[in-house]
DNA sequence: AGAAGATCGTACTGGAGAGTACGATGACCA
DNA sequence: TGGTCATCGTACTCTCCAGTACGATCTTCT
């Protein structure tokens, strides 16, 4: 009976010690993505919390730690993928999916963590592998697999799977991504995506689709 | 008389000054891009260039203004894209433009320069803007004036020549570049280019070639 | 030659911000 | 109830770096 906590696994303390974290990396990621790292300051984040520095030391030995730990909880933004399934019509199936994909990389998170990703990846050298294996390569995961599935159902030609998972991704990007990445303001209405999506999966099915 | 220099525009003060300015924004270029505008010290470009404090800073009154003259002696590097011309072989024509764009976006300079325009476009919010009207925007307008003639000599179809050009230089990027930007190492042999642009080229003339 | 200007080196100021020290207060646990 | 642990606030140190001051030297123009 050295320690009760052990047994119930939920002391006050230790629930608490895990918001607390959670608030302070809250904190941090908003401070990170408006300032960036060079931008962000330990005691600016101090004060925001409400707390004191030495609590915020308590938590992350260093500005890279809390860096780290904030990018590190983020990712999950990358929520997964929308199962993609052949719904009777494999144009609109895939232009449904551009649309979501488009919808997803055009929020002011993803953005804002790109921007933040590639201004850092020379700091930290393992981010950039880390988002990728996150963010891109999961999705041309699961859309290539869905890829291979309709090739196998005879709906596309067999080819592969995995390069025109990345070109259909690369398609959608086009322009409004780049834009966005580049500070302008691109046309986000749902229409526009939508068109932008409709375009990218002619283009697609032109040149992929059994003949 | 008040001034021979001004007469032979050509004083030995006024050309020293030139080159030096030169040297000094070459020198930034560097460390720019080698430690990104936060990591960039002035005292480490004053060293590196042998001279003064002092000199630098006659020069450029401020670390922001030798980031500026930097960048805009930079942008040379995308150097006029080679002119894109019908060579008897609309395939090949596009394959050889294709590889040629790679091979420039590939480049270390490129590379780079991207990175830090991403990263500061915060910190200085025209720059994206410039750059892009810079790089992207001018290859758009080439390669879609080519398009538009292409279609109009009837080996295109009839389309959004500006929308087309947009695809075109986003396939091409898609894989590589992206990649590189985040840290990964593609492979950029010739043959890999060659084999990227062939498969772009050939998507691409699926859905726009002449029926 | 002599004035004007550019460069140099070095030592300084001033500010910002990461990280620490420490004593006090309060929350939780046994 | 008494001990432990988290938190707090404040004031401090340390380091780094942009930018300045200044007197000495070297170059170029007239």
């Amino acid at each position: 009976m050295t320690n009760s906590c052990a047994e119930k696994n939920l002391c006050k303390r230790d629930a608490k010690k895990e918001e607390k974290r959670a608030a302070i990396v809250a904190i941090a990621q908003q401070h990170f993505t408006e300032h960036g790292f060079g931008g962000t300051t330990m005691s600016a984040i101090a004060a925001d919390l409400g707390g004191s520095k030495t609590t915020l030391w308590s938590y992350f030995s260093s500005k890279e730690d809390l860096f780290a730990a904030a990018l590190d909880d983020w990712i999950d933004i990358f929520e997964p993928v929308r199962n993609i399934r052949y719904e009777g019509d494999l144009r609109e199936t895939l232009v449904s999916y551009c649309c979501d994909f488009l919808n997803q990389m055009l929020t002011p998170q993803v953005e804002t963590m790109f921007r933040l990703v590639i201004a850092e990846a020379k700091r930290f050298p393992e981010l950039g592998q880390i988002f990728y294996e996150q963010a891109p390569l999961r999705r041309h995961k699961a859309l290539s697999a869905f890829l291979q599935q309709e090739m196998d159902s005879g709906r596309l030609r067999q080819y592969d799977s995995v390069r025109m998972s990345s070109q259909l991704h690369h398609l959608c990007l086009y322009r409004l991504f780049m834009h966005s990445i580049w500070g302008l303001e691109p046309d986000t209405s749902p229409a526009q995506i939508r068109l932008e999506a409709e375009n990218v999966v002619d283009l697609f099915l032109n040149g992929y689709a059994a003949a």
